[in-house]
DNA sequence: TTAAACTTTCAATAAATTTTGAAAGTTTAA
DNA sequence: TTAAACTTTCAAAATTTATTGAAAGTTTAA
C-alpha cells in the first residue's frame, strides 16, 4: 500500500470508529486528516481533501477545538485560520474521556442519584427489584467515574507503566 | 418521586445514555425495562408499556440476545415467550465490553496493524507523521484491548477489589 | 472609511437510521 | 390435518441526524 492510499484509510477507518461510539463520522474524519499532517491545515485544505462544505468545516472544526482535540493557529503575515491536532496519543485518549465524562457520564450519575432515593414498601417486589438494580447501576457508574477521575490525572508513564503490571 | 415515575425516568434515561454511545435507544429502553421488573415479561408487555410496535419489539429483543443480556423463557403449560434479564451489573458490563471489543476494535485493530507496515521515504515529513501517529494509536489500540481482555476473564470481586487500591 | 479576505450562521435539503404494521411463517394442541 | 396462537420478516414511512451553501457577519490593511 502506498502512502496516499493509506491516508485515505487511516482517515476512513478512524471516521468510522468515530461514528460507532456517538462521534459524528466527519469530526473523527477531520481529526484523523489533522493528525497525519505535519503542518497545519486550512479550512479550505479540510474542506477539500475531505469533500465538504465550508459550513460543515466550519462547525466541524469548532466542535474539535471544544472537544479540546485541535487548536487554531496564525501564521505570521496571514489572515487565515490554520488548525493543527495534538498528536499525543495519550492526551487525545484524555480529552475525550474527560469530555464524554462531562457531557454524558455526570448527567446520569445525578439522575441515578435522584432514582435511588425513590421510598416504596420493601415486601413489594416491583420496588424491590427497581432499587436493587439501579442502586447496582449506581455503584458501577460511580466507580467508572473515580476510575476515569484517577486516570485523567494520571501522567502517561504513571499509566502504562504500573497498571500493564497488575493487568499482566 | 413514587415508583411508576422513577422507572418511567429509568427507562429514558438508560434510554439516553444508550443512544449516546452507539446503542438503539429503543434496546436500550427495552433493556431498562426487563431490569426493574422482577418477573420475565411477554413482548406484548413490552410493546404495550413502551408504546413500540410488534416489529420493532421482536428485532430489538432479537438483538438483546444477540449481545447477551436478555434471555428467552419458556413457562410450563404456556405458548407465549418471556425474557427477562441479567440483573448482575458486573456482568451486563463485561457482555457489553466483549460484544463491542468483537465488533469495533478488532476490526480497528487489524486495520490500524496494516497501516503501520506502510513503507515510505524516512525524510518525507507526510510520511514520518502518518507513520508516528498511526503506530502510537496503534499502541494504544492494543493497551485497551489487553486491559479488556484481562478484564473480561476477571471475576468482579477481583475486579472491584484490587484495582480500586491501585486507583485509590 | 471601505472593500477584500475570511469566518460564521442557519433554513433548507439530503442522508442515515429507526419504526411500523400487515403479511408470511411457524408451532402446537386437539 | 387444521386452525388458533404466536413469531418473524421486510418494504414503506417516519424520525433523527448531518450537510449544504448562500447570505450575513467580522476583521484587517490601506
Amino acid at each position: 500500500m502506498e502512502l496516499e492510499e493509506a491516508k485515505k484509510k487511516f482517515i476512513e477507518t478512524w471516521g468510522k470508529l468515530g461514528s460507532e461510539w456517538g462521534i459524528n463520522r466527519t469530526m473523527a474524519q477531520v481529526h484523523a486528516l489533522l493528525l497525519i499532517s505535519p503542518e497545519a491545515l486550512t479550512t479550505e485544505e479540510i474542506m477539500k481533501t475531505l469533500s465538504i462544505s465550508r459550513g460543515n468545516a466550519n462547525m466541524t472544526l469548532r466542535d474539535l477545538i471544544g472537544w479540546g482535540l485541535i487548536e487554531k493557529q496564525h501564521k505570521a503575515g496571514e489572515r487565515k485560520e490554520y488548525f493543527h491536532a495534538d498528536k499525543d496519543t495519550w492526551n487525545i485518549a484524555r480529552q475525550v474521556a474527560k469530555e464524554r465524562r462531562k457531557r454524558e457520564l455526570d448527567p446520569v450519575l445525578k439522575a441515578l442519584d435522584e432514582l435511588t432515593k425513590v421510598e416504596g414498601d420493601v415486601n413489594n417486589p416491583e420496588y424491590q427489584t427497581f432499587i436493587n438494580s439501579v442502586t447496582d447501576i449506581n455503584k458501577l457508574a460511580k466507580n467508572v467515574d473515580k476510575t476515569l477521575d484517577t486516570m485523567l490525572k494520571a501522567e502517561e508513564s504513571w499509566f502504562w507503566g504500573s497498571i500493564f503490571k497488575i493487568f499482566k
